[in-house]
DNA sequence: GATTGATCTTGACAAATGTCAAGAAATTTT
DNA sequence: AAAATTTCTTGACATTTGTCAAGATCAATC
């Protein structure tokens, strides 16, 4: 599972094979079942968590049991909370396997450890960061100027083989749209 | 002008006065006037900003001339335009002022040196990312799942400050509300 | 302090989207 | 293969939100 990650960051950086050997040493891995959890809501996750294989989602739950897609995560991202990660907080979101999945697991402290001792490393992060604050701003435009049929036509555009693998009503979920509007417009946009 | 940012930073990390001559030395400061542009649509923009004074917008404008505002920008805060800085993309956002203003500008490649060279100063950036992400997040939160009052609700709620210092109209561009709705849901709040 | 421009409110109506419910279709599990 | 579960679609209707237009209020400028 570790020969996923390394053949991800080789893409990114240039590390020593000790580099590689210390940080396989200090990673956790896990299996998810699908529907399984990863996180649950009102728990601390001090992980940076890794998608080696499968399929994972971010997401809330509000006060009326309605699930509100945070965030999509197949193979070759990342994801956890920021939130409970930074201030020890419970998490506010669950997050839980969409297909059977394959996870590496990096504790809060090794991570910082390896950001630290291994500059391009670092560099790598802060580049990781800079292109999410890229896309989360990119969702955001999104949010507020587009109808539910631009919305729609903007995600399976930008995510094609995510909108292959997820059923419709997490997209619904994602693009805070109802399904049933969301089935509409796609039936709509497939006429003309 | 240098001072207030020089304070904003002794309040996060601790630099040698070294440090804060190089980091003045590379500093640029630009004035605004109220409805000066620091930066417009189209041109490439490879400066960090810093507010020292006053009050930036950061917007999109579509195609039907409508403004979405992605960012309000008050002392205390950064904004530029990732896109462009880290690839020399032209712009696609406007960034004026909405307050007489006082700007620092740190350029790409100085502010990367800076990083670089002063850990203490990395991990800082490093920390304002995370920070920014966990922002953007909670924007998207509300975004797809409150309703119009809500969201206003949540906007005032977190930023009393801003709200009290633009035009109505320009909170619901940045909520992606009409003005209209925002004014109506406002009253129907305040009579209860 | 008169004029101009910007901002805010309100009404009437249109359009977009949500909700509920039921059944069809597809997929998974047994 | 049958049963169970999940997903998707569709209709009818309610609700929310947007649009356009007009006037009122407020603030900035000369």
């Amino acid at each position: 599972m570790f020969d996923i990650f390394r053949k991800y960051l080789e893409d990114k950086i240039t590390l020593t094979d000790m580099d590689y050997e210390f940080i396989e040493s200090v990673a956790l891995f896990k299996k998810l079942r699908k529907r399984q959890y990863l996180l649950q809501a009102g728990s601390v996750f001090r992980f940076h968590a890794f998608v080696c294989k499968g399929f994972l989602r971010n997401y809330y739950v509000d006060e009326k049991g309605q699930e509100h897609i945070m965030q999509f995560a197949p193979e070759n991202y990342w994801t956890g909370d920021f939130g409970s990660m930074n201030y020890g907080l419970p998490s506010k979101y669950d997050i839980d396997a969409v297909e059977d999945s394959e996870i590496l697991l990096l504790q809060k402290e090794d991570f910082e450890m390896i950001r630290k001792t291994i500059p391009s490393f670092n560099d790598f992060v802060n580049e990781t960061l800079k292109k999410n604050a890229l896309v989360l701003q990119e969702r955001i435009y999104a949010n507020i100027s587009l109808t539910a049929k631009e919305k729609y036509g903007d995600f399976i555009a930008k995510y094609p083989t995510i909108s292959n693998r997820v059923p419709l009503h997490m997209i619904a979920s994602y693009l805070g749209v109802s399904a049933e509007t969301l089935s509409r417009v796609r039936t709509q946009s497939a006429k003309k």
